[in-house]
DNA sequence: ACAAAAGTGTTTCTAGTACACCCATGC
DNA sequence: GCATGGGTGTACTAGAAACACTTTTGT
């Protein structure tokens, strides 16, 4: 009775310091000329994630996405107009040195920051070649891109997840710059290398990278020891009697 | 063409200190005599959300299910036999001290506790009377119950979920033995009264409950100050700098 | 008095933060 | 030399775990 699509919310930090989703906009009413998600209807004999595989693969290549998950089910009988369309949202995450060829209608747009909790504001940045912002969101899309959003700033905390938004190598300024954008907030490099380092999610390549024009130490180049999601810091408190200092077991 | 079900794992820490499962037995083929998950299917006016609050109601009065969130999409094609139906599945929780009237067909099944991880098996228990084990569960049902019991089990240790499955006042020993039972690894009293009122959870009542037969200090009685969920611990690290030593923001 | 259960005080540990300082390069 | 960016060493802090000790009851 009820049609099931499946729709992806895909984030890259773009060159410009901000957080991009991928998406395409509308040429027909409803919501004609606003931007939506990419997905489309659940087939007959595959599961959500193997369909927002699949409609990804019509976008992207998805050898360029380095993580999916499932957000939610989005299922608000007005959520789109006419019909009954019920969505599993998706995050999809790509490392922010790809650019994947896409196609005429599609684009990436800046997704707008969070706002501030209390903070004041960040410092203004002298606005580069930033994406356009996503002004009008198709449907519920906005609330799903925020919901993406929200979840890769949480897991980058107490996940690897920095696997999925930087290049295969990088500097520790060059991550920090990514985990600046993704969590709207200011992060140490000398800081930010430590703790992923006690954590033994990076490991030198022994490469270094050259300066810049202006020169400087040339900066080591690192990896991340794993590309699959891990959980690093769960049960930070109330967790199991004697697991004081042990290390992760091998 | 596809229909579309909603499935409540409905959790509560029973008296002998399992974690136990709402469940009813099928009557019929397929997957007969096997426990299945209240649910159904969803209405045409209606969200996932309401439909499960909905279809709950049915069991066990909704006013004594404590918390109700969204575990995710169970969509593989042969997950029920026949038809193809998509399931939205749900965590709640319902206090240990509530035993709501049930359907004929309907009881509390206990939940096989997760394999140990590294630690050696917890102390054997003289088995009191406790909920049968949920040996057969219906299509997926065990995926998503162990899904629900994981789910519990990390919220516990960083919102202050606790209320969910706690009665509205008890003593911190009780409390422990649901935080046992929940985390499936010991919990220290002592260090459970001061996390948690650190993170200001937990409030006294001012009333103490009468010591038990054997005698003993008469325990204080407890509350928790907050019955909705809020996260206590998030971004235990890449916190926005500056924020050391503040407390919470009033 | 003694056992049992509850609760407090105090020490120790660790991860994270802050910050001063040293290193390597371009000009 | 000196400005610029990268990296290390080290002190400080807070949250939590561990454990000894005190308090309050029943028998």
């Amino acid at each position: 009775m009820s049609g099931h699509e499946v729709l992806a919310a895909v984030l890259r930090i773009g060159d410009s310091g901000d957080v991009e989703v991928l998406a395409w906009q509308r040429a027909r009413d409803p919501d004609r000329g606003c931007w939506a998600l990419p997905g489309g209807r659940l087939g007959d004999d595959e599961d959500v994630e193997t369909s927002v595989l699949r409609q990804l693969a019509e976008k992207v290549d998805v050898r360029e996405v380095a993580h999916v998950e499932q957000l939610g089910v989005f299922s608000e009988p007005g959520r789109v107009p006419g019909t009954r369309l019920i969505a599993t949202a998706f995050l999809g995450l790509v490392p922010s040195d790809v650019d994947p060829a896409v196609p005429a209608d599609t684009a990436w747009r800046t997704v707008s920051p969070p706002p501030a909790e209390g903070a004041p504001a960040p410092d203004v940045l002298p606005t580069p070649v930033r994406a356009p912002a996503l002004a009008c969101a198709a449907f519920d899309h906005g609330t799903i891109v925020a919901a993406a959003r929200d979840r890769l700033r949480a897991k980058l905390s107490y996940t690897n997840l920095g696997f999925a938004i930087a290049p295969r190598e990088f500097t520790i300024s060059a991550l920090r710059d990514l985990y600046v954008a993704a969590l709207g907030h200011p992060v140490s490099a000398t800081n930010l290398q430590r703790v992923l380092t006690r954590r033994a999610l990076l490991e030198p390549t022994g490469a270094v990278a050259p300066p810049g024009p202006s020169g400087g130490r040339p900066a080591a180049l690192f990896r991340f020891t794993d590309r699959t999601l891990r959980v690093t810091d769960a049960f930070a408190v109330l967790k199991p009697p004697g697991e004081h200092g042990r290390g992760p077991v091998p």
